[in-house]
DNA sequence: GCAGCGCTTTGGATCGATCTAATTGGGTTG
DNA sequence: CAACCCAATTAGATCGATCCAAAGCGCTGC
């Protein structure tokens, strides 16, 4: 009914050809803006363009040309807010190459991964922006090379040879690291959680080269649960017992805002006893109270340059592998302040 | 060069049908799982589609099909929290149909919608799930129909004639409105802010009958800004004025959040002197201190449920017109707390 | 022996655009 | 006036799958 009607009221590029009384071949041109065809030509076939209500149909246009105005995005999870910030950051960017973003979920499985890059291979899409997976080997990214599928790694690293679009994570760390131990701090932890890959690898690593250029002991990084209630409950890790400490760094904001939650719990002042820095400075970060210090990573430009980077390797395919990496920004707000000394009721009775 | 490769390296059902020694036909019987082909040609041809590395490409099928395992999302905001766990919802459910998401964003713009429209018309989106601008009037959906695009609205509603997956506001606020009437509330505000839109109107409407059917007053409509950060300058509108309130319910979370801060910053303790409902219930609600009583809205599963609603209608063309309003759920936790009459500090000082 | 019947398989047309190479018509040149 | 050029246009092949109608084949039943 509806598909039969939908096929029936179709008009293609022949029937404006012949209502223009050109052929298909011209009529296509003027799509496709050429400067071949003369200028009452191209009004002709416009104006009956616009009075049969001609739609083009890219579907047709793939098949021959060999591209699709499409590109496929590979996210290990939408429901961080963070993830979302750097989708929106790259739909801006491949929405205004008049391209179109099609978007999948890995779930951060590398089964998962697999299987959805073939759909997107299968769909045509014209690149790929991926996230890998955690646990992403180099296999996929030679494959898809022996695919000649153009390819950006965002976020996340696994080869070398590919585009890649990341954050200045040990940056960040030294910023955080360096602002607290100019307050004072020396027992300071880094609460980290979530699966294990190249960003992670990182912050750690970032955490454990700014501590020692500080001279401090780079022993406490601590693992707390996934789940955001689950944190709340870890908090005490950090209030007493082994891994206590007078300051912690967070792997990202959903941790500073379950530990803050926890420590408020545990009576302990956040930014007065205790001080704590996010990562990522998502929106939340200014609106929680005491307000985050927290290091911005910038999401939606770095999707921006997912995009553009992406973009430009569709325009010269044979130019080398390319690195953007972007720098951080220490956000200074309420959670850190100076180390008390001795004098304040935080209970880290160690030794 | 990089797409000459392609084209030369590309193996098609044409190659795979010659090595298994079978027609294209059979081929495509084949990859379709048609039950027609037999057992031992089945298994050859699916075995020189594994040694010959065949991708299958949908472009073609879908000229010839006219289907495209496509469907198109547009969301007005992919940065608000809200929208990305619908997305996710939405995802889910298509991609476990075997299908995908092209997603779009038209940042609340009736004009760039009309465009984005025409753009999934062209890319051949099987179906549309879209969550209407602010200001769209019925023509766009009417010219949907005309088209023969299916369609199902979310969370906003703009025509009757036409799926509707969303919420049922009027619900959520009779909680809302019905908790802290139990608490003692007598003074309630509802803090409004963003684009008008049904959902927009029918929380309004929501909170009006809810006041009036507790025989409250219903006037302190208030409008708050966009901006988190304004937002919580905006509390002094609920501690002191004329619409000074002793309880306000929030449009959303990201209200309540600023609200929250806001008053803190006043000194004014919420979830004792002060009470505080939000709308939606996203994941932070759980962690903010206090905690924050909400209504939940279930993005996810309103994202599940509209996507599953559009499989249905691309399933059975001809059925009417169908809604699915999904119930809410009122999660109390500190925010709200009884009205301690006039003995608290809370500088409400009028009349 | 052959009509009839499932079960499988197939050739050829087809979807709607793009690409290639060729054609047209008007003007310029030697 | 033939030769040539340039801009504008076009016929026909093509992309890679699917659809359709028809046919091959082995068997049964009369």
């Amino acid at each position: 009914m509806t598909l039969d009607q939908r096929k029936k009221n179709r008009v293609t590029l022949l029937d404006v050809a012949r209502h223009a009384g050109v052929s298909r071949a011209t009529a296509s041109l003027v799509i496709r803006k050429s400067p071949l065809v003369g200028a009452d030509t191209r009004a002709r076939v416009e104006a009956s363009m616009e009075e049969l209500g001609y739609v083009y149909n890219m579907g047709a246009a793939r098949l021959r040309a060999d591209r699709s105005l499409t590109i496929g995005v590979v996210i290990p999870n939408l429901t961080n807010p963070f993830f979302a910030e750097l989708l929106a950051g790259i739909e801006t960017v491949i929405d205004a190459a008049g391209m179109v973003v099609i978007l999948v979920n890995s779930g951060d499985q590398v089964g998962r991964q697999d299987m959805l890059m073939t759909r997107m291979r299968e769909h045509g899409v014209d690149g790929i922006i991926l996230c890998p997976a955690a646990g992403t080997g180099e296999g996929l990214l030679e494959r898809l090379g022996e695919w000649h599928l153009p390819l950006v790694q965002v976020l996340r690293r696994v080869s070398d040879q590919v585009d890649y679009a990341g954050v200045d994570y040990a940056q960040g760390m030294r910023q955080a690291v360096d602002h607290l131990s100019e307050l004072g701090h020396r027992e300071i932890a880094f609460a980290v959680h979530g699966p294990v890959h190249s960003a992670y690898e990182e912050r750690v690593e970032g955490f454990r080269q700014a501590m020692q250029a500080k001279g401090l002991g780079a022993e406490k990084v601590v693992r707390v649960p996934h789940q955001i209630s689950a944190i709340v409950d870890a908090a005490h890790l950090f209030s007493e017992g082994p891994t206590a400490s007078t300051a912690v760094i967070c792997f990202n904001d959903v941790v500073a805002l379950g530990l803050s939650a926890g420590l408020y719990d545990l009576g302990i002042q956040v930014g007065r006893d205790f001080s704590l820095i996010g990562f990522d400075d998502v929106a939340d970060a200014d609106a929680m109270r005491p307000r985050l210090t927290s290091v911005s990573t910038f999401p939606e430009a770095i999707g921006e340059g997912a995009a553009n980077l992406l973009l430009d390797r569709l325009a010269h395919p044979e130019i080398g592998p390319r690195k953007l990496v972007k720098a951080t920004k220490l956000q200074i707000r309420q959670s850190s302040a100076p180390w008390r000394g001795g004098d304040h009721d935080l209970r880290t009775a160690r030794g």
